[in-house]
RNA sequence: GCGGACGUGGUGGAAUGGUAGACACACCAGACUUAAAAUCUGUUGGGCGUAUGCCCGUGGGGGUUCGAGUCCCCCCGUCCGCACCA
């Protein structure tokens, strides 16, 4: 029904005023970046996505949040870089290959274009002419370069590392294709197997990459608390046992601990099982090599090996301990000592090491204890094992002193070995070198060549790109460059002879290591251009999902690095991001199956839409089977529990979809996807854009204009603190309370017009295309998005009074309002005549007053 | 297993060590309407009470403090990462 005054007022229509902002900005190039050293650049970025086939919501809320933060910018006065790309190698293409049969060039593109037509809908300010793919040739191409350059340093280089082989299909399996120990294809029992790889020297870096943390002030402290952690720098000693009766060359047994203070409470040494005394072992003793057969069993990952059931076999060989060489330790080959850290040995001190303590219970060795606590007895049944900042009181330590911290001990300890001959003090990083190579098809070709007289050689830069092939298939497992009829084969880059390319391509966080840099110079013939990289680097603000805290932040660190000293990137640049803030995920449950599984016994998942409640329990709508909900989850293609914003862009617009995601939750938790909200918020937006086009029909004379114009000041500190600090989901909180103080004030035209325009300008940065629709409406002169962010005037903010709460006893039991400059001796006298306060004193006096003045009065009786 | 975080009404959440539940959703009631929708107004942590009000309450247990959601210790639960998922 129409009303009279509907028929001169148009109504919220965001399918109509969306594209139209949206091709203004375009017409305008608003959003097209150029460098101008007038203005101080702001350079935000969001990490790219992985073209899996459709935008998500979680995709929605990240770049929301950054273009939140570069609209802000701008209007601030900065010149702003906002560009948008893909990661797009990986094996998720090369498994829809397998799977339908296509090609993962035509799977990636298509994907492409469908999340970039997803995208643009939102009005993002993106300068959309940087965009490209990390699977480009353009680019790819110059990561070819880099690794040319790197090579040429001596920070790449080849050495044996483990894969997952599963030995039914022949082939090296990711970690994700290896399900409880067992291939995802073939369900063989999946093996360790030692490849020639190529890596990166990031252990090069370490120090540098944990010292550098320190000067990341503007990155969360979880963040920088996990990669001190992942480096995890550590003070030890590395010492030898003398092996008594070994093998041939093998007399001694090399060891790196930690706790050298616990050395008196060794009982036994254990090596890894690809050690090389191990290995020596195994080729004489068939029980020897089996064990360590079976300790290879299993997949690579830390948690795999870690969560294993403690195994050990007891050599027979025996080693002399460093201070007693009549005491005898026996060698143990276990299955949870790595041979990638430290030595690949260590020495059990099973009472004040829990692992130690299992594996000594289990074999029965014994279990001496080095210290106990100050107080009382330490818990029998299991190891003791204080923090090593605590004192305790040392039984068989090294040091005079007997009660010390177990810091202390072990720098006595590593002081008194080195003083006796018996070891050194060593620092070592838990970090290791990068694996990068893969062996899979779709990635970026390692860009060498092996020639059979001059070994392993790089490809001249002038043949770059090396292209992937296109004619391959994935109807057999393993990788098709190998079995490729041609593509292998080419002339070597320094003697020209016949020779075989490298098949091997590069691990994709490799290509998301240093496409922040390619996006200063998109389009360059050289991996980064000097004057762009200079003016727009370093990354002002990255945003990104906390999954990321470690590895692809750790990679793109060292990656700086390696591109400043190849000439890429300026010193200025080697830590490249100034500020990160890392964004939750959005969750949703997942719905299983609980009745039946598919064809291989795995899961079946339903979409949110084909389940409903049926008299307290989850079903299926169709069948009626019951359902296993499995709450919170994060989102997830094979789980089906994505939600797509398309739909909710359709029904109601970016800016309600925009708006949403960054109301209700602060952006750095995890959020759990309910479309209630959607519908709230564009209610919310409707009354929104409905309070400006009424404007005209306010009267010009009214009450309160002064109390809207102070409304309207405290709302642009509030939300200009919000965007500040992040804190999006509080600037809606205080949005929301301006908007309802305009609409319930009785000012007259022209404050009305201010707080409108104010609240327009407010909202632009989150609802970009109604904040200018509203600028339009309400006479806003140009684009919103070239208007200047409002400042607050510091008068207009001044409260005269404030209101105190009184506590009797820390509980509240009354208030008072006094003027806000009130001294503190003014407001005691005034707390202690409060009725309430005179009742519970009974004519005593309180035993203490605390006064904080404007926060709080507290008499203790 | 190791490392990191998180836990507050029916729901999302707010709260520089200082009035716990701002703001919103949902629910309920009312106004407008022939009616519905939309819109507007009001109520809403739990318990006791006619009421001024009182007691309890931020995953559980302890502690520090005049005062703890916030700081410390222990426990429980959930989530993220663990080097070949991106």
């Amino acid at each position: 029904m129409t009303t009279p005054k509907d028929t001169h007022m148009s109504s919220y229509s965001p399918a109509d005023l969306e594209p139209k902002w949206q091709q203004a900005w375009n017409e305008g190039d608003v959003f097209l970046a150029k460098r101008d050293e007038s203005k101080p650049k702001y350079y935000v970025l969001e990490m790219f996505p992985y073209p899996s086939g459709r935008i998500h919501i979680g995709h929605v809320r990240n770049y929301t949040m950054g273009d939140v933060v570069a609209r802000y910018k701008s209007s601030t006065g900065h010149n702003v870089l906002h560009p948008m790309g893909f990661d797009a190698f990986g094996m998720p293409a090369e498994n829809a290959a397998m799977a339908s049969g296509g090609h993962p060039k035509t799977w990636t593109y298509a994907n492409i274009d469908t999340m970039v037509d997803q995208m643009k809908p939102l009005g993002l300010s993106i300068d959309w002419t940087r965009m490209f793919a990390t699977c480009d040739p353009e680019y790819y191409g110059q990561q070819q370069a880099m690794f040319i350059d790197m090579l040429g340093k001596g920070l790449v280089y080849r050495k044996n590392a483990v894969v997952n082989w599963d030995p039914i299909d022949m082939t090296v399996l990711a970690n994700e294709q290896v399900e409880d120990g067992r291939g995802w294809r073939s369900g063989a029992l999946v093996e360790r197997r030692e490849l020639t790889q190529w890596f990166f020297k990031i252990s090069d870096y370490s120090d540098d990459l944990l010292s550098s943390i320190d000067h990341l002030d503007n990155w969360p402290d979880k963040v920088k608390t996990m990669q001190k952690n992942w480096i995890g720098k550590s003070r030890g000693l590395q010492f030898s046992f003398s092996l008594i009766d070994g093998p041939a060359n093998q007399d001694r047994v090399e060891v790196y601990t930690t706790r050298p203070d616990t050395l008196n409470g060794a009982s036994f040494v254990g090596i890894s099982a690809d050690h090389p005394l191990a290995k020596s072992l195994a080729e004489e003793n068939p029980e020897i090599a089996a064990f360590c057969e079976e300790c290879r069993k299993g997949g690579t990952t830390a948690e795999e090996i870690e969560k294993a059931p403690k195994l050990g076999f007891d050599t027979g060989l025996k080693v002399r301990h460093p201070f007693d060489t009549a005491w005898e330790l026996p060698v143990y080959i276990a299955n949870f000592i790595l041979m990638d850290y430290g030595t690949g040995a260590v020495f059990g001190c099973p009472a004040h090491d829990q692992r130690d303590f299992e594996f000594a219970t289990k074999y029965d060795l014994p279990i001496n204890a080095v210290f106990e606590p100050i107080e009382g007895e330490a818990q029998s049944g299991e190891a003791y094992v204080p923090m090593k900042t605590d004192k305790v009181r040392y039984t068989r330590g090294f040091s005079g002193e007997d009660i010390q911290t177990g810091d202390d001990a072990v720098n006595a300890a590593i002081d008194f070995c080195e003083a006796n001959g018996v070891g050194t003090g060593v620092t070592k990083y838990r970090l290791r070198d990068w694996g990068l190579s893969r062996q899979r098809y779709w990635g970026c070709p390692i860009p060498v060549v092996h020639c059979e007289t001059c070994g392993v050689v790089p490809e001249k830069k002038e043949n770059l790109p090396i292209e992937l092939p296109d004619d391959v298939s994935f109807d057999i497992p393993g990788n098709p460059l190998d079995r490729h009829p041609t593509w292998r084969n080419c002339a070597c880059p320094t003697c020209g002879a016949d020779a075989l390319r490298e098949t091997d391509t590069m691990d994709t966080f490799v290509d998301s290591s240093w496409y922040f840099a390619r996006f200063t110079a998109p389009r360059a013939t050289t991996p980064t251009i000097a004057e762009d990289a200079d003016y727009w680097m370093n990354v002002d603000q990255y945003i990104g999902g906390i999954e990321h805290a470690i590895l692809h932040l750790l990679y793109s660190r060292f990656f700086a690095r390696a591109m400043n000293e190849t000439g890429h990137l300026p010193d200025s640049a080697r830590e490249p991001f100034n500020a990160l803030f890392t964004q939750g995920m959005v969750t949703h449950a997942i719905y299983q199956n609980a009745e039946r599984t598919d064809d291989h016994g795995r899961a079946i998942y339903h979409y949110p839409e084909e389940v409903e409640e049926r008299d307290g329990e989850t079903v299926v709508k169709a069948t009626g089977e019951k359902i296993k909900v499995i709450p919170s989850a994060k989102m997830s293609k094979s789980k089906n529990n994505v939600v797509d914003p398309v739909e909710i862009i359709k029904q109601y617009g970016a800016d309600t979809a925009r708006w949403f995601v960054l109301s209700d939750s602060p952006p750095e938790r995890d959020v759990e996807w309910t479309a209630s909200g959607a519908e709230a918020s564009a209610k919310h937006l409707t009354r929104v854009h409905r309070l400006a086009a009424e404007l005209d029909a306010q009267p010009e004379q009214g009450q309160g204009d002064e109390d809207l114009i102070r409304a309207a000041h405290k709302a642009i500190v509030d939300v200009t603190l919000g965007i500040d600090s992040f804190g999006f989901n509080a600037s809606i909180a205080k949005l929301y309370g301006f908007t309802n103080a305009i609409a319930k004030s009785k000012a007259g035209r022209d404050a009305k017009r201010f707080a409108l325009k104010t609240l327009a300008q407010l909202m632009s940065p989150m609802t970009p295309h109604l904040a200018e629709e509203m600028w339009s409406l309400l006479g806003g002169e140009g684009l919103i998005v070239h208007a200047p962010w409002p400042e607050a005037d510091e008068a207009m903010l001044v409260e005269a009074a404030v209101t105190m709460p009184i506590q009797i006893n820390g509980k509240r039991r009354a208030e008072i309002t006094v003027p806000k400059d009130m001294p503190k001796e003014d407001i005691e006298k005034l707390a202690l005549k409060a009725d309430v306060v005179v009742k519970a004193l009974d004519g005593g006096q309180p035993k203490k007053l605390i006064v904080v003045p404007g926060r709080i009065v507290n008499v203790v009786i």
